[in-house]
DNA sequence: AAAAAATTAGGACGGTCGCCCTAAAATGGA
DNA sequence: TCCATTTTAGGGCGACCGTCCTAATTTTTT
């Protein structure tokens, strides 16, 4: 029963550092000490790092459909729901900028290493992208659904990484207005197209 | 007189396993291996990895400014010169989608090691901003230069992080291509503006 | 309360890391 | 050729890593 509870401690204090460390710098004795248990009971929980790090990807996962999944309970309109997306470089700025993308930085720090896991990690992009895309189908874009939603993965992909090097607040709004104007040319297109068809 | 050729065969081992496994794992074993040399060697031309990183990113700065040179050299118009840089995507395509860009996936390895010489790489990308910057005032958007020249980096790095986890070359040549065109954009409004006036 | 099971603590292991030290070898000038 | 200097080789140090093992402790069941 117990082990439940100290197993999710632990997957939450490895899922902070794995992000504002690495995966490979964050150490088991950094995470134990984190969670206040011994470096030894960790391995009553995970037989490995690796295991751990799989651990780490499916939480990650499991929180990124919970936020994809209120956003669509929430607000009808696709256009938000793609905007939400959008911002939430405003609303991580801060970890963005210290850190970097959660999951572009995993993503790229797993290829390096040749990791096994790379595949699991990359489901957490295409995990947005294929919501992004659900997005734009509803939009009416079906045709282009799935090009549009790579190209707002690689903006956000993109202005994360500069962010994280620039500590630049500015550029980062700036970047995001011009997201937010690229996704209107979009919908104006889209909107023109069906208004020529009656 | 021999100290200068085996540092310059370190240094180029070195930017290699750097980029290839990134900057903490590539071990001074695993440099010292490929440039068959000894590990106890390597301190007299480097005291420290540090300063071997050092070296290594002015290596790469070296390499670098030297090509934009030599497209400035090469090339009077300077949105051809701007097509160059794009056209890197395409060029390193096989590496990128193996390991990345080499300069955002140090930048952001540095900034989660929270390491000294962070804002020595990023001077990697500022080289590339600044030169972009001048190339934009020579096509006459002076005011928009600098904002322009962000753009262009973020989107490249967006797409070489993304060729990186998907391995996609559509993807990549289809980014490329609405590069062009944004570029192409931005160009077709000066040529507007500029007509206006007379 | 006693027995069984689940959970935790903590030491020990082999390995690798960056780094240091010293002796040998190679090089170049007198 | 001999000497001084530069360059290289290689072992060793302490620290940290992921992993393993066993004993103690806590929790649950009977």
């Amino acid at each position: 029963m117990k082990a439940e509870e100290t197993r999710r401690k632990i997957v939450v204090a490895a899922d902070q550092l794995f992000y504002e460390q690495g995966f490979e710098k964050a150490s088991f004795a950094d995470i134990a000490g984190m969670v206040e248990i011994s470096r030894g009971n960790f391995y009553y929980h995970f037989k490995s790092k690796d295991a751990l790090l799989a651990a780490v990807i499916e939480h990650r996962l499991d929180e990124r459909k919970a936020m994809l999944r209120h956003w669509v309970e929430t607000e009808a309109d696709p256009a938000v729901r793609i905007r939400n997306f959008i911002n939430i470089l405003i609303a991580n700025q801060t970890k963005i900028m210290a850190y970097g993308c959660p999951v572009g930085t995993l993503c790229s720090e797993l290829a390096k290493l040749d990791h096994a896991l790379q595949n699991e990690a990359s489901r957490l992009f295409t995990l947005f992208g294929e919501w992004l895309e659900d997005q734009f189908i509803q939009l009416g874009l079906d045709d282009q659904a799935s090009e549009h939603a790579m190209h707002l993965l690689m903006r956000s992909q993109g202005v994360a990484t500069l962010a994280n090097t620039f500590h630049d607040a500015a550029f980062v709004r700036r970047e995001v207005e011009a997201m937010y104007r690229w996704l209107e040319d979009q919908l104006s297109t889209t909107r023109q197209a069906s208004a020529e068809r009656h």
